[in-house]
RNA sequence: GGGCGGUUAGCUCAGCGGUAGAGCACUACGUUGACAUCGUAGGGGUCACUGGUUCGAUCCCAGUACCGCCCA
């Protein structure tokens, strides 16, 4: 064996043998009935593994490894998450480095071809980064959340597309989804709309600015205002009403100011208009002034404008006001420039403020009340426009120009314009949403979405977990879980993307709808009739018909209810799939005006259009748990791995993910996912921040596996996974774990020198020496606390106990055995270390399974199976001797006390001496007998062997044990003073040992409450320590006689 | 503003009712001896603060201070 383990040269190799042998397929080297499965969170597919992913997958591999060594039917069930919108942008960004042609240039099905591309380029990337790892997944398995969607390549079948598509069209069938227009999170960079979870609320620099909305028709108000106490401070006769904004481009689509109904300042005029002090000034606006929970009276002014289609609070306002909500902008952000010109758009605006007409929402959202000038510009320069534009006309509110609101831009107090008037302009922080992948300001926006009825589904999901059906661990993420789900909000699932499932849903005309008249009543349609349907708009325009379903063909059988009740000879119109909605009228246009020439009703086509959309990434990861399993097929897999023992995953998808697929499981197999949820910390540097590209300060997993190998980076991550708190992860600490399996190499090299890997019998039985018995024992003991430690998955206990015993076997028992291996138990030393370096390996596999596996092949000539499926071990307290744990705890005392005394005292190593026995029990003396080979053999102890007397040379330091006092024959070579300073030392920790312990056993009150077993642990501690410290006090005595 | 967590050795962190621990760092000694990617020994702590519960509190409870994170 070479002098360290050659983790890079190995690896590979091994992988490559576990891979072949089928040792991670489901199912391997099973032998009871007890399954065990986990699913791996599935990574992008075009992404890269960062440190979380290394560290959540560690934790999976430890677990899948242990239960599959324990001969469980084990499946790991590897796969990954087409990613929407993230992988969407890695494909248009890499079409625009490679100069190729761009998204909307390919068009949807070339660009969707484009990413399969990608998808199978980068596949293998995830794969190999977890190989590399030692991620023994059943690859075999491996999944993909869009497989056997239409325009996958070959090899990409499965049936994770079918899955999706039939738990929508089942929940859309049982009412848990629905089509509304709502405000939802836009975002305009992608143009898409996104879920509350992917948006982040950012504290940025912002302004806000305060205008005067005229009152209408010259009116004029008191304004009073009042202090705490009541007492008057402000009045004035005012012709305004005074709005703070941060947006204030949104005012264009202001649908009413509103007040709070108790603000007195304002009940004057509530119920009168006031009008946008922005646009053309013949088309102002005009808006009521409305009461409203809302505002909040010590806020700004305690005035709200109500912009219905551009902030979520106003919306509640709008909704309940019956306000208007008028959209200004467009996909992309920028104002609108569609429509109406402004002016006929304004007054429509202004017959619905004057309470004229009405409007539905549909109907609103055609009015386009971006002026001319305005329209078609960016929201941030349209912004500056506004403020300007208002500024100039002198209807911002006005302030001194030092007033310290302004922040940086206000004056100095003692500068000469101090006193000049200033628009007030406030400085302030506020939060911004951002895009959690566009980076870009969200904009709120009405639109037409999918939604999921997350009421109608959480119950289940939120009982499992209460009930215990569900444990997540740390605990202390059950609260946020229920915290979240408890107030949880409708989640949008529609995606205006191109890369996804498309959602499953067509489109029609609702041609039983209004504006329909069959003059003769006869059922059929002459040509009168049709033709006046082909003109009549609003039949057209008007509300649409939809349907879900699995396919095309099963979809246009829906449409029937549609055309069963038309007149002949529509109703035996054929249902045909055109591309939108434009096609389609020109369709059934072409249609009809080709029957008022045939007569030919077998020509009629009904076109039906398929939604564009695509659904949340979520929505299918939310399946990952029965899709990769074959559902809706009724797979054997399915019955024997679901519901999943265990999901490990990272607390920032808790909401994303987690308590998603606890609804759709439940909503969809009405079966809990998992068993357990074990959540994990977050990754971070060795300062405390977050990894991130941008700080620079990540560390790639894969650099650090090439450095010190997967079995010192896994190690360490597993040391460091302590429940419920973030892992702050150091070069050195990985450096450390490294050092501890060349030290576990150079354990078993030792072994092969001495001929250990050449027994023919690798067992326990032979042991007849108390060394053997003793490492026996604790090979068992550690063997208990490992396995008690990952069913609770403490994995930093299991990893720190691994470590702990190692160093014991290496540091005593391979000491100890030494000087055996000329005796004659060297036999059964050999099989006693062979034994338990065997039981070494096989502990710390699923921790370390690369140099383990490699260390297994070469430690024995040729073994039944390979490390990864050895037998894990059952044994127990049966096997632990306590005379020879005794006996090995008294050696090992008392040459750690020797060793102590010499390196203290500085004496040389090579000094070997021969101890003075002033004391000795028996039980002791026999333990000094059956063991002085290892006593003397220790060679920083130095020991040469025993002599006894009665009194002990002057000034010789003392050593106490167990049972008697031993002194080194140093006097000549050692400092007295410095003997005396060491036993004062520790006579003074003895004595506050003694008198804590005392003190509690004198206290009646302890032996009437504490435990019996307490009581006792402490009157025998109490006693050893007391004669410890009584011998030491002597010799310190002895030693003050010489001074 | 609401919620969750943290404060233990120089650093990073375990422990969580009854001897305060690990790794790294530090100091001294040691290299033909399985291992210098090493060994042996050592120094280093009013377990944030203030109260309470208890025979007994680093641990449980309440409050204070500071630090993180999540949600508005």
């Amino acid at each position: 064996m070479d002098k360290t383990f050659d983790a890079h040269e190995a690896e590979h190799r091994i992988y490559a043998r576990w891979e072949e042998s089928g040792a991670f397929k489901a199912g391997a080297n099973a032998s009871s009935d007890e399954t065990f499965s986990i699913m791996i969170p599935p990574p992008n597919v075009t992404g890269a593994l960062h440190m979380g992913h290394a560290f959540n997958n560690t934790l999976q591999d430890i677990l899948t490894r242990w239960h599959r060594m324990r001969g469980h039917d084990t499946l790991w069930q590897p796969g990954t998450d087409h990613a929407g919108i993230a992988t969407q942008m890695v494909v248009e960004r890499y079409l625009m480095e490679t100069q190729q042609p761009g998204r909307r240039e390919l068009g949807r099905e070339a660009f969707t071809q484009k990413v399969w591309e990608q998808k199978v380029r980068s596949r293998g990337n995830i794969k190999g980064q977890l190989e590399r790892l030692g991620a023994s997944c059943d690859w075999s398995r491996e999944a993909f959340t869009m497989s056997g969607a239409p325009g996958a390549p070959e090899g990409e079948d499965g049936n994770f597309h079918d899955a999706v598509i039939k738990v929508f069209v089942k929940m859309y069938e049982d009412g848990l989804i629905y089509r509304g227009k709502r405000l939802v999170n836009w975002d305009p960079h992608f143009e898409t709309a996104i879920s509350d979870l992917e948006v982040e609320n950012i504290e940025v620099d912002g302004h806000m600015w305060h205008f005067k909305y005229p009152l209408a028709d010259g009116v004029t108000y008191e304004y009073v205002e009042k202090d705490e106490d009541g007492n008057e401070v402000l009045r004035e006769t005012r012709d305004y009403i005074s709005i703070a904004t941060t947006r204030p481009e949104t005012m264009l689509g202001d649908g009413a100011v509103a007040v709070h109904p108790s603000d007195e300042r304002y009940a004057p005029i509530v119920g009168k208009l006031c009008e946008i002090p922005v646009g053309p000034k013949d088309h102002r606006r005009l808006i009521p002034i409305i009461t409203d929970e809302y505002p909040d009276p010590d806020f700004g002014s305690g005035a709200v404008k109500i912009t219905g289609a551009h902030d979520f609070n106003d919306y509640q306002v709008a909704k309940r006001g019956s306000i208007p909500m008028y959209r200004l902008m467009d996909t992309k952000g920028d104002m609108r420039d569609d429509g109406l010109p402004y002016e006929d758009a304004a007054a429509v605006a202004m017959a619905v403020a004057q309470g004229d007409r009405t409007l539905t929402e549909a109907e609103a959202d055609t009015i386009n009340l971006v002026p001319e000038d305005l329209r078609g510009l960016d929201r941030f320069v349209a912004r500056a426009r506004v403020v300007e534009q208002i500024t100039e006309e002198g209807l911002a509110v006005m302030t001194r120009a030092d007033d310290p609101r302004l922040g940086l831009v206000a004056a100095k107090p003692d500068e000469d314009h101090a006193a000049d008037p200033a628009p007030l302009v406030e400085a302030k922080k506020i939060m911004a949403p951002y895009g959690d992948r566009s980076k870009v300001v969200i904009e709120p926006m009405l639109t037409d979405q999918w939604f999921v009825a997350t009421d109608k589904i959480v119950g289940p999901a939120l009982e499992a977990v209460r009930n215990g059906t569900t444990e997540i661990l740390p605990e202390q993420h059950k609260k946020v879980y229920f915290n979240w789900l408890e107030n949880i909000e409708p989640w949008c699932i529609s995606r205006q993307l191109w890369w996804g499932h498309q959602i499953p849903v067509w489109y029609g005309f609702d041609l039983t709808g209004k504006g329909f008249v069959d003059d003769e009543g006869d059922g059929a349609l002459d040509t009168p009739e049709i033709m006046r349907l082909l003109s009549e708009q609003s039949l057209l325009k008007g509300d649409e018909r939809h349907h879900a379903a699995p396919s095309f063909d099963i979809v246009s059988g829906l449409f029937g209810d549609v055309l069963a009740d038309l007149p002949t000879p529509l109703h035996h119109a054929r249902v045909v799939e055109v591309a939108n909605r434009a096609e389609a009228i020109d369709a059934i246009a072409a249609s009809l005006a080709k029957y008022t020439v045939d007569q030919d009703p077998t020509n009629l086509v009904y076109p039906v259009w398929r939604d564009p959309d695509v659904l949340d990434t979520w929505f299918s990861s939310g399946l990952w748990p029965i899709g990769t399993l074959g559902w809706p097929e009724e797979t054997d897999e399915l019955k024997k791995y679901f519901p999943t023992s265990v999901l490990i995953t990272g607390f920032d998808i808790i909401f994303f993910w987690v308590a998603r697929m606890m609804m759709m499981q439940y909503a969809t197999v009405g079966q809990h996912p998992f068993d357990t949820v074990y959540v994990h910390a977050l990754v971070r540097d060795e300062k405390g921040k977050k990894m991130s590209k941008s700080l620079g300060n990540v560390l790639d997993p894969l650099e650090l596996v090439d450095e010190y190998g997967a079995d010192a980076v896994r190690f360490t991550l597993t040391a460091m996974a302590a429940m419920g708190r973030d892992l702050k992860l150091s070069t050195q600490r990985i450096q450390g774990y490294r050092n501890f399996t060349t030290k576990l190499w150079n354990a078993a090299r030792f072994a092969e020198m001495n001929g250990v890997f050449d027994v023919a019998t690798r067992t326990p039985d032979a042991a007849t020496h108390s060394v053997n018995k003793w490492i026996i024992g604790e090979v068992a003991k550690t063997r208990m606390a490992l396995d008690e430690a990952l069913a609770a998955f403490r994995f930093n206990d299991a990893a720190n106990t691994l470590y702990a015993f190692t160093y014991t076997y290496c540091d005593w028992y391979l000491e100890f055995s030494k000087p055996l291996m000329q005796t004659e138990v060297a036999d059964e030393t050999r099989q006693t270390m062979a034994w338990a370096l065997d039981q070494l390996l096989i502990m710390l596999h699923p921790i370390m399974p690369f140099i383990t596996e490699e260390l297994w092949g070469l430690s024995a000539p040729s073994r039944a199976k390979m490390c990864v499926h050895a037998d894990w071990p059952t044994y127990g307290p049966e096997m632990i001797d306590e005379n020879a744990v005794a006996e090995l705890n008294w050696v090992r005392d008392l040459i750690e006390k020797t060793r102590s005394v010499r390196g203290l005292m500085n004496v040389p190593k090579k000094e070997k001496v021969t101890l003075l026995q002033l004391a000795l029990d028996p039980a002791q003396d026999a333990m000094w007998a059956a063991n002085e080979t290892l006593i003397t053999a220790d060679r920083e102890a130095g020991i040469a062997g025993r002599d006894s007397t009665d009194t002990a040379p002057k000034g010789a330091p003392t050593i106490a044990v167990e049972g008697g006092t031993f002194a080194l024959p140093l006097e000549g070579l050692i400092d007295a003073g410095a003997e005396k300073a060491r036993l004062e030392k520790t006579v003074g920790k003895l004595q506050k040992d003694v008198g804590g312990l005392e003190g509690r056993l004198k206290n009646p009150k302890f032996r009437e409450n504490a435990g019996e077993d307490v009581v006792q642990e402490t009157e025998e501690l109490a006693t050893s320590k007391r004669e410890e410290l009584t011998r030491l006090e002597t010799a310190l005595a002895r030693l003050s006689e010489l001074a």
